[in-house]
DNA sequence: ATTATCATTTGATGTAGGTCAAATAATGAA
DNA sequence: TTCATTATTTGACCTACATCAAATGATAAT
């Protein structure tokens, strides 16, 4: 959903090998079912999930609502931020959406292999600056635009969204009701 | 205006004497008279500002309108984030509300310090997964309170708030209208 | 003190989007 | 195919908050 994802991407790819042998050391590829749970609310998020193919969700209970607070797809890496840095209980839920398959890495392999390979500590610097400045996107889309333009730049953004998500998710991560996106989709 | 920072403070307050003096040499205390600015739009933000004594705010102008983004007390960090991150034209400006005192670090001499000092790249670190949680946390707000609460929620944080800061600026900083902001104060 | 400027309140009215309810449409299992 | 379940649409109504306008209160400069 980051669209800066690219150039960690980028970033990644071009570690030099005994950096990238180092870090797919402590990763495992793990294939989760439609539906499936890759973490749940009051678990520490001790991985990071890289999300190779398909698609998940973030969401957390709102008064036995979801709100949806993040959508991955192919190349996307899903944690719950607070869960993760600090290795506290969760209160986010991250759930496949289709078939995925990602490859997750350990929190505390990763941390001490920061230590070692300084690309490492560089590259978790940098994914931690995007997701922030993806958040802070994220919140100027809140104050400056309304339902309407904020459905209109998602699926300019990620064309793709329709076909494979269900508009509910798509409605609670927009911040609107089902019903008010159903409308907006029926207009023009 | 985070609330984490104290752990920051923390952090920093246990650097060993080498690095606190490495940090000490790229920093300059400076002084912002009431309504100057740190930083203007367009301008790159080539320093982070650590408030040591002042309340300032950062805003970005959407048609004509300003819209504040963040409010800043003593010791909370005032950057321009992507601006800061990416070196590119800031959005936002940042401005003093009261005579402010400040102790500003040299965006590039911080990075060469992070690669002798590794302790500081880690307070880099640090202080970025902070930003990103206060940012989740303020969506957060904007997702499950409305304005009502989210005033009660901004005063019992920061009870000083009201003495100090013309009330168009918090109404902005909480996504509402002046006259919104009146109405919730007037009752109760 | 007096006036000009800025900050805050109060009132009247408008609207985006929510909520509740019911009707279709699509999907999937037997 | 048929039924059951889930997803989406549509309609009627409601509410939180915005906007515009004007009054009042506070600050600061002359």
């Amino acid at each position: 959903m980051n669209s800066h994802l690219d150039k960690i991407n980028d970033f990644t790819a071009r570690l030099d090998i005994e950096t990238l042998t180092a870090l797919n050391a402590i990763s495992v590829e793990k294939i989760f079912k439609k539906g499936n749970f890759l973490l749940r609310q009051d678990e520490v998020c001790k991985k990071s999930y890289w999300i190779e193919k398909g698609i998940a969700r973030k969401y957390y209970l709102n008064d036995g609502k979801e709100i949806t607070t993040e959508l991955y797809f192919d190349n996307d890496i899903a944690v719950s931020f607070d869960s993760y840095c600090l290795q506290k209980p969760s209160r986010e839920y991250i759930q496949a959406l289709t078939d995925t398959t990602i490859l997750q890495t350990d929190f505390g392999a990763f941390q001490t292999a920061k230590q070692q390979f300084p690309k490492l500590a560089k590259l978790d610097l940098m994914m931690t600056e995007y997701y922030a400045m993806w958040l802070e996107d994220r919140l100027f889309q809140f104050h400056t635009m309304d339902a309407t333009h904020r459905y209109l730049k998602l699926i300019e953004d990620h064309p793709y969204i329709i076909q494979n998500i269900p508009l509910t998710f798509i409605a609670s991560y927009l911040g609107i009701s089902l019903e008010t996106l159903s409308r907006i989709r029926a207009k023009k």
